[in-house]
This record gives C-alpha cells, sequence and structure tokens, in this order.
RNA sequence: GCGGAUAUGGCGUAAUUGGUAGCCGCGCCAGACUUAGGAUCUGGUUCCGAAAGGAGUGGGGGUUCAAAUCCCCCUAUCCGCACCA
C-alpha cells in the first residue's frame, strides 16, 4: 500500500468533523487541562510557515493530555479588530467586517488542512457583538472600581463615595492620578459635576488629559508599547507627545501584584525578565526639597532618588521642562532664557529627543533649592533629561555617583563632590575622573552623620533621618505607565459610556453589547472627530436605553455617546476566560466553568507580546480575580515562547556585463562578477535552481543563460525576515499538498528547538517525508506474533524517550527518536501487533491522521484520539550486559564487557585483574577507582 | 549604556544534566535492485594524516580522575529596555 496522504487526510479531516471528536465539556470524572493558543489576528496575507508552529507544538501536548487521560480545552479563535482591516477599507471602502470575515474564512481553511485538534465549537471573535458584550462589561466594571492599597485589591467605587461623605480623604491610602486632599464638608457641598471630576482621579478606567502618543498618520493615539524608538509599530510613523483626553486603564495600581505574580508562573526566565523591566520597581526615597526665599512661603517640591545616601554629594537640582514650578520660581533675569528652553524641549519630537540622547541641554532657573540635611544653597536647573512621566519629574543631582548628573555638571562646569568610595579612604579628586563612580557597592565619604558606612547602611540611616525630620519618606517607583484606552479608530468595541452634559456614564449592563454602528466614511470627520463622528445612530436615549439617530440629542433624555473605540489589547485580554464558557448569555463565563477549568494550564506563543498583551491580560485577569469572576490571580500557569520563523532568501548571480547570463555560486570567477537578485524560493529545490521555471518565472529572464556547475545551477542564501518582497514566503498549504499536514508538522518540530528562532529552510523536509513512508510499510502486513524481547526493548525505549520529550516540549527529539525507532524497526523486519499497535498512539499526537488511518486498519473504530498512552515496561529496558570504557586518569584506555547483574566491588576486581589494566598498572596500586553505574570505570594511579 | 540569551561537522541539530562528543535528519560519497527514478535498501561521511596517530564543542585561563556542560576573563551574534534618577 502506498502512503497516500491526499486521499487519507481529507478523509480523516472529515471524520473527526462529523463526529466531533474534538468537542470538549466540563467532565468532573476527569482531571482538566487547558492549552491556549495565541490568537491570531487574520490579516489579508494569510498563514505562512511560522505561523502554526506554535500551534502545532501546543496541538500535540494536547493531544498528548487527552491520551494520557485529561479532559482537554483546546480552542482557537481570532483577534479580530485592528488597523489593517480599518487602513484596507480607508483606501478601498471596503467595510472592515467584511474583509475580516473573508481573512478568517482563508484562515480557517488553511488552519483546517494542518489537523488541529481544536474545539471549534467555542471559537470567540473580538469582534461579534456576543464578545465584545463582555469586553464592554469589564470595562464599565473597571469605571465602577478604586484600587485600594490596603486591601491589595480593587472595590467598588460607592465605598469610597461613603468614605468621602463620611471624612474626605482623611487616611486615606489608594491609587490615583494625583494625591488630593478635601474634607468631608467640602465633598458634600460638591455638585455631581465636581464629585464625577474627583473620582475620575481614583476609577480604574479613568478620563483623563494625559501625554499620548499621538500618530497622525494613523490618526490615533497609542499604548507605549505600539510604539518604538519614536514610531509607530503599525506602519513606522511618526509618533508625537501630545496632550489629549483619553480613556486609560490604571494598570499602575496592579504594577506590584503585577511583579509579584511573575514568580508564581513557568515562565521562562528571559521572559519574565522583559516584564520586569517594563514594569521597572525600584526602591528610592521622595524628599521634599525647600526653595530658598520663594517669597514668605516656604515653597517646596518633591524629588524621587534611588541612592538616598548620596544626599551628600548633590550639588544641583534639575526639574523637567513640564514641571509646574518651573514659572513661579524662575528669577526675572533668567525668564526668557528658561521659557525659551521649555518652548524647544516641549517642541522637539519624541523622535528627536531620542536621537540626541547624548547631546547635553538645559538652563538655570535662577532659584535655589535648600539641601535639607546640609543647608546648603543648591542651583535649580531645567533639562530635558529628566522626565516628566517618572517619578516626581525633579531630581536631586549627584554628578560624582550618577553618569547622566556627570555629563551634565561636566558640560554646565558645575560642581562635582565625591560622597562615595570603593574603601573609606579612597578619595580622589573628582576633577581628574573620567566618569561617574554609579556602584552601589562601598562606603560614604564627605556625608556628614553617614560618612564610613557601607552604601546599603546610608541609604536607610538616610531615609530613616528623613522621614524622622517630616522631609520624605521610603518609597517605590514604576515605570509602568497606565495604558491608554482610547483610540480615534472605527475597528473596534465602542465604549459603553455617553456624555450627561460632560459628565460620562457607562450605559446600564442590561442593554449590552453597544453594537458598533455603521459609517459612511472610515476616516476622521472634517471637524477632526473619530470615525464615529460620521455615525448617525449614535446617541444614548437614557429613558428607554437604547440607541438613537444623534440629531435626537437634547441632553435631557438623550446624549451624545463616546465617539473613540477601545484598542486591539481590550478583547484579547479576556479571551481565555470566554473559551471556557463562550455560548454565555448572562455571564462572561459561568462560575462551573471556571471553577473546572481555572486558568490556562499552558499557553503558547511569541515573546514579542511580552510587553503588551502578556501584561495587559494578566492586569485583567487580576481585576477579574479581585471581582470574584476569575478563581486564579495569575492567567497563564505555564507559557512557551516559540521563536520566529525566519526567511531563508535563495539568491541568483546575474553577470555584470551580460544580463542574460546567471552564474552559479560556486564557480570561481563568480564573485567578482555578479551581482545578487532574489529568486523566488518556490523554484528552487535544495539550493538547486529549476532552470524552465526560472525562464517563466518572469519575462526579463525568458532566455536567460547559464554557468553551471556540475551541470547544476546552485544558488546562494540568506536569512532575512519573511515578506513578499524577498520571494522567501513559504505557505503551508504548498507542503501540505506536496508531502502532507502530518509530514509539515513532524517537519516544522524537527527543524530545531520550539522556543528557538529559526530560518524556515525546507531543505530537511525529505527526510522527515521518507520516515513517514518508512513507518507507513512497517504496517503492511501485521502478524499477531509475539514480539522478540529485543522487539519489545525497541518499543520500550521509544515509549520512554518520547514520553520524556513530550514533557519537556522537546519536540524535536521526539521525531528522532520515531526515526530511530523506525530504523530500527525496519532493520528488524517487525510485524508484530503488539509492537506497532502501541506505535500508532505514541505518533498520533504528532501526525494524527496517519495515525488515525492506522488505527482503523488496525481494527479499531473508535478514533484513536480515545486510545490510552503506552506504558514503559521498564524491564525490557534491562541490559544483560555493559560495556565499560575503562581509563586512567582521564584516557580512555580499553574496554571490558560485565553482566549487568555484577556489583560495584566486582567490577572494579574484574577491572583490576584483567591483563590490560595490569599492562598499564604495571605493578602500581590505583590509587583511586571511580565506578559510575552503567557509564565507566576510572583509574588513577 | 543596562538586562537576557546563544556559540558544537558543509548545514539543521543531539548528548541520559559532569562520564566514550557529534544521535537523528539534510547534503555528499560508494554500492544493491532497477528500462528508468524526485522510488526503495545497504555502507561511509568532525578535521589533519596514506597509515599509525593526533587535534577537536567561539578564544584564553581555572576546578576535577573526568568539562560542550561548573567558575573567571574576553570575542561575536541575536533579543528586550534605553536619559527611569
Amino acid at each position: 500500500m502506498e502512503y497516500n496522504f491526499n486521499e487519507l487526510e481529507p478523509k480523516w479531516q472529515a471524520w473527526w468533523r462529523d463526529n466531533q471528536t474534538y468537542k470538549v465539556d466540563i467532565d468532573g470524572s476527569k482531571p482538566h487541562f487547558y492549552v491556549l493558543d495565541m490568537f491570531p489576528y487574520p490579516s489579508g496575507a494569510g498563514l505562512h510557515v511560522g505561523h502554526p508552529l506554535g500551534y502545532i507544538a501546543s496541538d500535540i501536548y494536547a493531544r498528548y493530555k487527552r491520551l494520557r487521560g485529561y479532559n482537554v480545552l483546546h480552542p482557537m479563535g481570532y483577534d479580530a479588530y485592528g488597523l489593517p482591516a480599518e487602513q484596507y477599507a480607508i483606501q478601498t471602502g471596503q467595510h472592515p467586517a467584511v474583509t475580516t470575515e473573508h481573512n478568517i474564512a482563508r484562515y480557517r481553511e488553511q488552519l483546517d488542512k494542518i489537523g488541529f485538534s481544536f474545539d471549534w465549537s467555542r471559537e470567540v471573535r473580538t469582534c461579534d457583538p456576543s464578545y465584545y458584550k463582555w469586553t464592554q462589561w469589564t470595562f464599565i466594571q473597571l469605571f465602577n472600581s478604586y484600587y485600594c492599597n490596603q486591601a491589595s485589591q480593587a472595590r467598588p467605587i460607592a465605598e469610597l463615595v461613603d468614605v468621602f461623605a463620611k471624612q474626605g480623604t482623611e487616611g486615606l491610602d489608594v491609587a490615583c492620578t494625583e494625591q488630593l486632599s478635601f474634607s468631608a464638608d467640602e465633598w458634600n457641598s460638591w455638585d455631581a459635576a465636581k464629585r464625577s471630576q474627583v473620582l475620575m482621579n481614583y476609577r480604574l478606567a479613568y478620563l483623563a488629559d494625559i501625554p499620548v502618543n499621538w500618530c497622525a498618520e494613523l490618526g490615533t493615539v497609542l499604548a507605549n508599547d505600539e510604539v518604538v524608538g519614536g514610531v509607530s509599530v503599525r506602519g513606522g510613523y511618526p509618533v508625537e507627545r501630545k496632550l489629549m483626553r483619553q480613556w486609560s486603564l490604571r494598570i499602575t495600581a496592579y504594577a506590584q501584584r503585577l511583579v509579584d505574580g511573575l514568580d508564581q508562573v513557568d515562565w521562562t526566565d528571559s521572559l519574565k525578565e522583559i516584564q520586569r523591566n517594563w514594569i521597572g520597581r525600584s526602591e528610592g526615597a521622595a524628599v521634599w526639597f525647600p526653595i530658598k526665599g520663594c517669597g514668605d512661603q516656604q515653597a517646596a517640591f518633591e524629588i524621587f532618588t534611588t541612592r538616598p545616601d548620596t544626599i551628600f554629594g548633590v550639588t544641583f537640582m534639575v526639574l523637567c521642562p513640564e514641571h509646574e514650578l518651573i514659572s513661579s520660581i524662575t528669577t526675572p533675569d533668567r525668564k526668557t532664557e528658561v521659557e525659551d528652553y521649555v518652548a524647544w524641549a516641549k517642541n522637539r519630537s519624541e523622535r528627536e529627543r531620542q536621537a540626541e540622547v547624548k547631546k547635553v541641554s538645559g538652563v538655570f532657573t535662577g532659584a535655589y533649592a535648600i539641601n535639607p540635611l546640609t543647608n546648603e544653597q543648591i542651583p535649580i536647573w531645567v533639562s530635558d533629561y529628566v522626565l516628566a512621566g517618572y517619578g516626581t519629574g525633579a531630581i536631586m543631582a549627584v554628578p560624582a555617583h550618577d553618569s547622566r548628573d556627570f555629563a551634565f555638571a561636566r558640560h554646565f562646569e558645575l560642581p562635582i563632590r565625591q560622597v562615595v568610595a570603593p574603601e573609606p579612604d579612597a578619595v580622589s579628586d573628582p576633577a581628574t575622573w573620567d566618569e561617574s563612580l554609579d556602584s552601589k557597592t562601598g562606603y560614604s565619604v564627605n556625608s556628614g552623620f553617614v560618612s564610613g558606612m557601607k552604601v546599603k547602611e546610608a541609604m536607610a540611616a538616610v531615609i530613616n533621618k528623613i522621614e524622622e525630620m517630616g522631609i520624605g519618606r521610603r518609597t517605590v517607583n514604576y515605570r509602568l505607565r497606565d495604558a491608554i484606552f482610547s483610540r480615534q479608530r472605527y475597528w473596534g468595541e465602542p465604549f459603553p459610556v455617553y456624555y450627561k452634559n460632560g459628565i460620562p456614564c457607562t450605559i446600564p449592563e442590561q442593554c449590552l453589547p453597544l453594537e458598533l454602528p455603521e459609517v459612511k466614511d472610515f476616516k476622521p470627520t472634517a471637524t477632526g472627530e473619530p470615525p464615529l463622528g460620521h455615525a448617525e445612530i449614535w446617541a444614548w436615549d437614557e429613558k428607554n436605553c437604547k440607541v438613537v439617530n444623534k440629531n435626537l440629542i437634547d441632553n435631557e433624555t438623550v446624549f451624545p455617546l463616546e465617539l473613540s473605540t477601545m484598542p486591539g489589547f481590550a478583547g484579547s485580554s479576556g479571551y481565555y476566560m470566554r473559551y471556557m464558557d463562550p455560548h454565555n448569555n448572562n455571564a462572561y463565563f459561568s462560575k462551573d466553568a471556571v471553577d473546572y477549568w481555572q486558568n490556562v494550564d499552558l499557553y503558547v506563543g511569541g515573546a514579542e507580546h511580552g510587553t503588551g498583551h502578556l501584561i495587559y491580560a494578566r492586569f485583567w485577569n487580576k481585576f477579574l480575580f479581585d471581582l470574584g469572576l476569575a478563581v486564579r490571580e495569575e492567567p497563564f500557569q505555564k507559557l512557551i515562547n516559540q521563536g520566529m520563523i525566519q526567511g531563508r532568501s535563495n539568491f541568483v548571480y546575474r553577470s555584470k556585463t551580460d544580463n542574460n547570463l546567471f552564474i552559479s555560486k560556486n564557480v570561481e570567477s563568480r564573485p567578482a562578477n555578479t551581482v545578487p537578485i532574489h529568486v523566488d524560493i518556490n523554484i528552487v529545490d535544495n539550493d538547486v535552481l529549476d532552470i524552465e521555471r526560472f525562464r517563466q518565472w518572469r519575462p526579463e529572464f525568458k532566455d536567460a543563460k547559464f554557468e553551471l556547475e556540475d551541470g547544476k545551477y546552485i544558488c546562494g542564501w540568506e536569512v532575512e525576515k519573511m515578506s513578499k518582497s524577498m520571494f522567501n514566503v513559504q505557505n503551508p498549504d504548498d507542503l501540505v499538498a506536496r508531502y502532507g499536514a502530518d509530514t509539515l508538522r513532524l517537519y516544522e518540530m524537527f527543524l530545531g528547538p520550539i522556543e528557538q528562532a529559526k530560518p524556515w529552510d525546507t531543505n530537511g523536509i525529505e527526510g522527515v517525508f521518507r520516515f513517514l513512508k518508512k513507518f507507513w510499510r512497517l504496517y503492511d502486513n501485521v502478524s499477531t506474533a509475539e514480539p522478540t524481547k529485543a522487539e519489545l526493548k525497541i518499543l520500550h525505549q521509544t515509549i520512554k524517550k518520547v514520553t520524556e520529550d513530550i514533557e519537556r516540549f522537546s519536540f524535536n527529539t521526539s521525531v528522532s527518536t520515531f526515526m530511530i525507532c523506525a530504523n530500527d524497526l525496519t532493520a528488524a523486519k517487525t510485524d508484530k501487533m503488539a509492537v506497532l499497535e502501541p506505535l500508532v498512539v505514541l505518533i498520533a499526537p504528532f501526525a494524527p491522521h496517519i495515525a488515525e488511518e492506522l488505527w482503523h486498519r488496525l481494527g479499531h473504530t473508535e478514533s484513536v484520539c480515545a486510545a490510552q498512552w503506552p506504558k514503559c515496561d521498564e524491564q525490557y529496558l534491562v541490559e544483560d550486559s555493559f560495556t565499560y570504557p575503562v581509563s586512567f586518569n582521564g584516557k580512555m584506555r580499553f574496554t571490558i564487557s560485565l553482566p549487568a547483574s555484577v556489583s560495584q566491588t566486582e567490577a572494579i576486581a574484574a577491572v583490576t585483574s584483567s591483563p590490560d589494566c595490569q599492562k598499564w598498572l604495571a605493578g602500581a596500586t590505583p590509587k583511586k577507582v571511580i565506578f559510575v553505574p552503567k557509564k565507566i570505570i576510572n583509574i588513577v594511579y
């Protein structure tokens, strides 16, 4: 029988679909396991071979867990909202919903061909109203919550309202935008508008004027993780800082829990580190510095430092250009210069600023602060190396021990004073230094009461002192910023928000979903409003709880609705929970479902989401946890990052003198006389060019001539990004058509460790294909004869190795193991049922189609998915004898074969009395004999 | 600049976690069966050397009877963050 994958694969794919083989429900009699892939954004380009890499790995694990008796939830869906479909709509007028629907159909077709075991009855799409209903619902809960620092959890905002009415802000310890202070009387005297404004300071979803990343080209704001190097991740358009009124999520309230949670999950260290860096927790102190002679009042400003121990070395202060104090403290003679500088700094784009990090700029305000510990006067400067967004936007500069302060001091010839030294007496003149001494190891010097202390002790001593004096406190700062949640775009979730005479209100939960309205035009309106400004039916009738035409707005019962939509990460932050109970119309997910499935046991996806989706989803989940909905605080227990698949481009070499002549890669004269040009990898096989297809590829090559080597044209290659313009995109469908899905699956795994980035290279796929054909042939005539001990050994070795490999996600070595097994069995000419049957189960996670076919041929009527994972019987692995290499002083000299049953002493005796050993020892007594069971015997003499 | 990772044949990789380096696959070489083969099977293939032998896991040092594996110092590549006080 020939291995006819073209017939067999569609047959079983249809059979699985018709029998709902992968449909899963809550089943208390079985242990649960949840395997999740990062759902794809359905782009117009379709899948390339990089996409399925992670899906294949997770599918193998999901199938394996099923065979081990687990009830496995393995769903798939689409992250369907996003910019490309909208950009396409702007260009062509085609509705994003149509584009998205079309792309999803294409994705589904491609995915189905690879034979995944997804439970498609649980599919979710973020753009589906029955799904985004719950995205909107979560937003309303965030809006109606504040974060209590004492309880370390989100609480209903109503509680806070009660507190304000009773005691104002007295004793309050909650997350907020700025520290407010008011009494109960004040609160009670305020009107609804003022109270709403104050509450915005505390809500977890809040509206505020904040500096945002504005991308004019895309017409929208972007989150920090959507901007890299001053340009947008999508499109690479310039991004500027701009103050805008935007919805934000107070993710900073969860900063500490986001750091702590990393210790509870099984992720790679590198990804945990990426998240820790992004959150950027740093411990230090906040200190108030009074300003000298600022009227009668003792004005002061707060700084943040991680080096309180260096406070005796402060020689100037620096405020960021946005600092509110600048205008009031600047002396009249410095006014023009300072104003010019501030204006210049504000007008610089983010890209310019980042590009010129090394350039030192700044200006003196003319004002002085007082060092609270030394009473010295310290000049106050303004410079853009101090950032408004971090700490308090003001620093105490210690040029001797901070490289940036050092550069600034050198540039403006400000004094530098050493207050830390590697040894208590190792003090030198900072004027002779080439760089600052930033290390935190060493001793304080010239530092009053902390002189002589180690840096760590000095830090604690200074903090204690300033706390005692009431001018500062120990504090923690985070680099993490609140997440900007508004996008001035069409294709996203509408906010369930309307504006009642300026006061934002959420629509009642029972009215959800608030469906995305139709618009005539996907561009911003003439007045600069977001695209939803074009929608006619887009106003909220409060009385009747429904969306109505916006010309009915009277601001008494009918109000305008929010025109922004939510960002891409809104829909992807909680989709994994929705899969647990995707059709529930009364809740995000039922209590039964979450109690059973708990959280995602295994999540597979790219590390590029480390500072975006994977942070937002953790935040979202912690919030759901605080609401009592999620039962586990961390959403993704184990995370595997599949490496990026790069492209492997092929080149032909065109002669510089003859445009029609192409010279093969290894022809000696080639390098100097040719230019490489990209050639489509689909007309190259193992770096050998298909000359006929090349001539047909493009009209200008139709008369191409070739200088060959060994009768072949050999192409050059290089690793580049996989992209259409490099002609190196490998489409999985082509490979499925040529080799079958099982070969593609095995080959993608065989390519190398799952976490490693690697170029796509089809050169080895033949080997995997040969293996499957060889495996198939093993089943030509299956006999019921008893297998030999040797055959059973091969089987049980394979069971052991494959099981271990899957458990540690080392799928490339499992494929090797299968190949060794097939080679061994072919050599042994095995046709024994008892050996071959378990092997079908073993290979089923990797090559489900061939396994299903063989399983049925062996007489089963149920799916191989219902089989049991074979057990390894160790008795077959025990060796009769072992061959020990014997070495002298570490050098291998001879080997000796001994029965497996001999003891250590017997083995050593056998070796030392052997003629070979006697020869080497030459009568000497061994100093030491090292015996490593089943490995080696080593003699030191 | 800071942080993380990686480095093994012509290529992708493996090494029971300190125990005979190079499994498996590609490619290449030779052979068998074939009218033929983009089919199948067998053998060989780290390098130098005709061989005996020697060298060898990016480079240098160290620990150890024994190091690809552990420690120190370099070098290169990739990734993340980047004026974060």
